[in-house]
DNA sequence: AATTAGACCAACCGCCAGCAT
DNA sequence: CATGCTGGCGGTTGGTCTAAT
């Protein structure tokens, strides 16, 4: 194991490479292709491994690489997808045309996550630092009683509006919300896998789409408590996101379930004016796969309840499912997967035209993705051209990150600061 | 000017999965 | 089924550069 065998059987030159074998190197490979690596070495006339050599060729010779200095644009990407795949090298930098895994790994290692750690977050788990000593602490007791809360299926998310690195004093937490729903929860439902959640949006875009393929996105959201709250599904990759954000620089987001590792959408600050923290939870039933509920947890006591509309409780939630997307479709004239609840005030349609639109898109070349308090409020979607690139390159695309969600998909909250 | 510490990065190491035999 | 080979990946090392002392 470890180094191949052939390595062993002469004696191979190690370290760094010369300008000369770079030479043999570039010229064998760019008239033969590399073919099978073992045996690219003695063709090409070297003294190393093929495994030395592809290395060398992947990281260092390929012709389309980029090299210099990542730009912001970059390390906010590689922050987004590490937020979501986690080390997971090869994938992220195949996000990123023309870097390099190793070149990612060590941006990462060396720059990125001290970055984060001054700005108060974790970069294994990309919550607020304060958050992981909290989540140590209440695993300890949540063992205790994880009874009650087992019908559902949680997402938690806390934003804070001080700094990042300040700890916010905590609150007191209401109740999960587990019997304020039309639907049977899943019992157990602790971990679920990508799988679970994209079969289950999949099977319900599969039924209830109509012919709109070069729809990029389709987006609703919601007011509660004065801001926007957004719920979008991409038809393209069957992405669907869950979007809060914060009035402030920070922003904490979560991929629900995703086909794309890479489009983790962000929203300006004009979000949640006053609370601090969310909560929101997904509900799915096992009595209709294609149909579920979102929540939204007011978890603050100060939530000023004068900015809530049609709601009683603070608890908020939406269905998706092909029982409602006949009464929007009808009523709305779009395809859409989904809303109906309390909320009388979905907008979705005010959105629809642009979260993923090419001109959002390029927005993001005009202002950071981890934007301070000064920037300004438009609501502002970012997604990963280099993704949308590199998908058309790489049609099979789905069933490959299907495969890696299965493997590492659990709950991946992301939680940004501003960067710079 | 010499030394030290930290940052950066190319390359190596160990492991794994897939495939062929 | 067991074994060996290979490509690929993530973690780590160690050399080089640079800034600080």
């Amino acid at each position: 194991m470890g180094r191949h065998s052939s390595c062993y059987k002469q004696k191979l030159r190690k370290g760094l490479w010369s300008p000369e074998e770079d030479d043999k190197l570039i010229k064998h490979i760019t008239k033969h292709g590399h073919g099978c690596w073992s045996s690219v070495p003695k063709l090409a006339g070297l003294q190393r491994c093929g495994k030395s050599c592809r290395l060398r060729w992947i990281n260092y010779l390929r012709p389309d690489l980029k090299r210099g200095t990542f730009s912001s644009q970059e390390e906010n990407m590689i922050i987004e997808l590490h937020a979501v795949l986690g080390n997971k090298w090869s994938q992220i930098a195949a996000q990123l045309p023309g870097r390099t895994d190793n070149e990612i790994k060590n941006l990462w290692n060396s720059s990125i996550k001290k970055k984060l750690r001054q700005k108060g977050i974790d970069p294994n788990t990309h919550k607020l630092l304060s958050e992981v000593e909290n989540d140590k602490d209440q695993k300890a007791s949540a063992s205790n009683n994880k009874a009650s809360e087992q019908d559902s299926y949680e997402l938690n998310y806390e934003t804070s509006n001080q700094e990042l690195a300040v700890e916010k004093p905590k609150a007191s937490q209401p109740p999960l919300i587990t019997s304020n729903h039309p639907y049977t929860l899943i019992d157990n439902l602790t971990s679920p896998t990508h799988e679970f959640f994209l079969n289950r949006f999949v099977s319900s875009h599969d039924q209830t789409s109509t012919s709109k393929p070069q729809d990029l996105g389709n987006y609703l959201s919601f007011d509660y408590g004065g801001s926007d709250i957004g719920l979008s599904v991409n038809q393209n990759t069957n992405n669907l996101f869950y979007i809060p954000a914060s009035k402030s620089s920070e922003m904490i987001s979560e991929l629900i379930a995703s086909s794309s590792p890479a489009i983790i959408p962000s929203l300006s600050n004009t979000f949640l004016s006053s609370p601090s923290s969310i909560k929101a939870s997904i509900s799915l039933p096992d009595s209709d796969p294609h149909m579920g509920s979102f929540h939204l947890l007011n978890r603050l006591q100060n939530w000023d309840t004068n900015t809530l509309t049609n709601s009683t409780n603070n608890d908020d939630s939406f269905r998706w499912g092909a029982q409602d997307v006949g009464k929007l479709e009808k009523d709305q004239g779009h395809d859409i997967h989904s809303v109906d609840g309390p909320h009388d005030n979905i907008k979705w349609n005010e959105y629809l035209q642009t979260p993923f639109s090419q001109s959002a898109l390029q927005n993001q070349n005009d202002q950071e993705l981890y934007n301070g308090h000064e920037t300004k409020p438009e609501p502002q979607f970012i997604a990963n051209l280099p993704w949308h690139q590199s998908q058309q390159q790489q049609q099979p695309m789905q069933a490959a990150v299907t495969d890696v969600y299965g493997k590492h998909f659990h709950r991946l909250p992301a939680t940004f600061g501003q960067f710079s």
